[in-house]
DNA sequence: TTGTAAGCGTTATCAA
DNA sequence: TTGATAACGCTTACAA
């Protein structure tokens, strides 16, 4: 087994002092135009890179990024993986995916990123709760904690998500426009970012319009398998006239796999006895299997903010960014 | 800001040297009750835990490995990622994702993570030319090279995928029985391990049951999107007297496009008029919109054998897990 | 069982 | 611009 080589050797090489050689191998240090090339001509020669461990261990510094999902069931996570460990990777740092489950819950996450000494923690649309990250900051260091694309309220976190407060409003306005009047919605798994989630939202969105008692249709998790369940439970205790004219669902996931299980399983004509909506434009969305009316999150957008963030080029404060509405067939 | 408590701090504060606080922080270590009784008392009043940094400097080993994706664009990663990361971090191992793509190649990516020093490196379902890994063989350090989900004959590469022989075997018996007899099939981008593919395998299996000349549609990506195209080009070039009777796909992701296109955009009735067949069995795939016929990668014993392999619990040798057909209603 | 010395490969700081 | 000293926090090997 050959060991790479280190600094030194190639300083010995080279003749120089292994100083010379960090000076090389890092921007904006002076350096003499003949120092920097002796130095890379016995580099090359010995095949020699700097060690990115050592030098994250004396500049206090990894560049890396945990980020941690909790529903790898939700294809919409998919997207955002890419653009975040796009976005990252041009500022030269890398994504620690970790994936949080009962066998390695929010807790251990954290204290194993921190152990780590990343620079960083990214929740991807997972919730996380104040005591929580009141428990984390109590026996650990400072470490930057952002949720993407999930409001929170959470103090010392800071979150990038799509602006709930006009999305409802816009989704609203088209359903209230397009005459239904009978709107229901399928919540995901409750948490503490539910009290001001897209579901308050949409309540007093037709609250304002003269229609109360919007019904919730509860999702255990987020994924198609789930939103199916979710609309097979109420659809089978509901009797026809009772039902909702639309339901909005707390994203994509759930949508399309509710409006799957209203089409085929109840043979329910998709928009004419029953309208879906979804939320974050997910990439099947599109698909005419699906065709579904949706709200597009920003991805890149949300991303690149964060990750200006993350870089310091940006103050780190929770922001909302506005997406769009995408109508499809489905409402 | 506050710095972390180091392991001299807490031995100051436990009245023992350094190496007792390690040793009480390390499995396996001679020590006494009473002695890391202390420790761990100071540790906690301190609010101590190793820094695996450091840790990783000394043993040299990072308990990271390196996970390298091109096509976010196929939905059937995610359970992948899902399996990967759960095995790894049972492991207290971490995955470190990298987006392959035009800003960011594979043999930067293999160069970054040789310098972060990873322990390993996985290419997930992504190809790897015989000179790529040469050229970085030679450049680099005798890093493990893993390709999951793919076959590879590159030396130097242990691959872990899904038996390709016994797959197309069983699925060309199925087609043969249901009376297929045009079978065409669907590639993804070409590559190096194109020659002993699936495609390969396939036009072997109807050459022995007298069918010649396998109509090959090429798909440029792996994704629903690049999929319907493909099967657009196909279907518009094509005059229905000499389509084929089936399309085989080379995964699901091309599959579940190609079966929407045939479908939406030309009214086709799947499987009378067309019968297509994936392979993958991803979650879609299952969907009633989709109810693809499709062949089961198994992924978790896939994953947990290469975890065995990056364990050392396993001889690191290319293996062929044999998988399973899906019959459902799309062939 | 415990303490000591040396080392992992780099960077920050300062003197030359 | 270059070289030297000290430090980053831990582990291994060995001696007490």
């Amino acid at each position: 087994v050959k060991k790479r080589a280190t600094a030194q050797q190639v300083a010995d090489l080279a003749g120089v002092s292994k100083w010379t050689v960090i000076r090389a191998f890092s921007e904006g240090k002076s350096i003499t135009e003949d120092s920097r090339a002796k130095v890379l001509k016995a580099a090359e020669e010995l095949k020699y890179s700097p060690n990115l461990l050592a030098r994250s261990l004396a500049t206090n510094q990894t560049n890396q990024i945990a980020v941690l999902i909790d529903d790898f069931g939700n294809p919409h996570k998919l997207p955002f993986l890419e653009a975040l460990t796009e976005r990252l990777q041009a500022e030269h740092k890398m994504a620690m995916l970790v994936n949080l489950g009962p066998n390695y819950d929010m807790s251990a996450a954290l204290t194993n990123a921190d152990q780590r000494q990343v620079d960083g923690i990214i929740l991807l649309g997972t919730a996380i709760s104040a005591e929580a990250v009141e428990n984390w900051r109590e026996q650990s260091a400072t470490l930057p904690l952002y949720v993407l694309a999930r409001h929170t309220q959470v103090p010392g976190v800071v979150a990038v998500d799509c602006n709930a407060e006009i999305a409802i409003s816009e989704i609203g306005s088209y359903l209230y426009g397009r005459g239904y009047r009978k709107p229901a919605f399928m919540t995901g798994p409750r948490n503490q970012s539910f009290a001001l989630g897209r579901f308050q939202r949409f309540t007093d969105y037709w609250r304002d319009h003269g229609v109360e008692n919007i019904a919730a249709i509860p999702a255990h998790r987020y994924s198609l398998e789930e939103g199916a369940a979710a609309i097979r439970a109420y659809l089978s205790a509901t009797p026809v006239e009772q039902r909702a004219d639309v339901i909005m669902c707390e994203n994509d996931a759930l949508a399309l796999g509710a409006l799957e299980s209203a089409r085929f399983e109840f043979k329910l004509r998709i928009p004419e006895d029953l309208a879906i909506v979804g939320f974050d434009n997910a990439r099947l969305a599109a698909r005419p299997s699906y065709d579904l009316t949706t709200y597009e999150q920003p991805i890149v957008p949300m991303v690149s903010t964060l990750v200006d963030m993350i870089c310091g080029r940006r103050p780190a404060q929770s922001t909302s960014l506005k997406g769009r509405l995408v109508v499809r067939g489905s409402a």
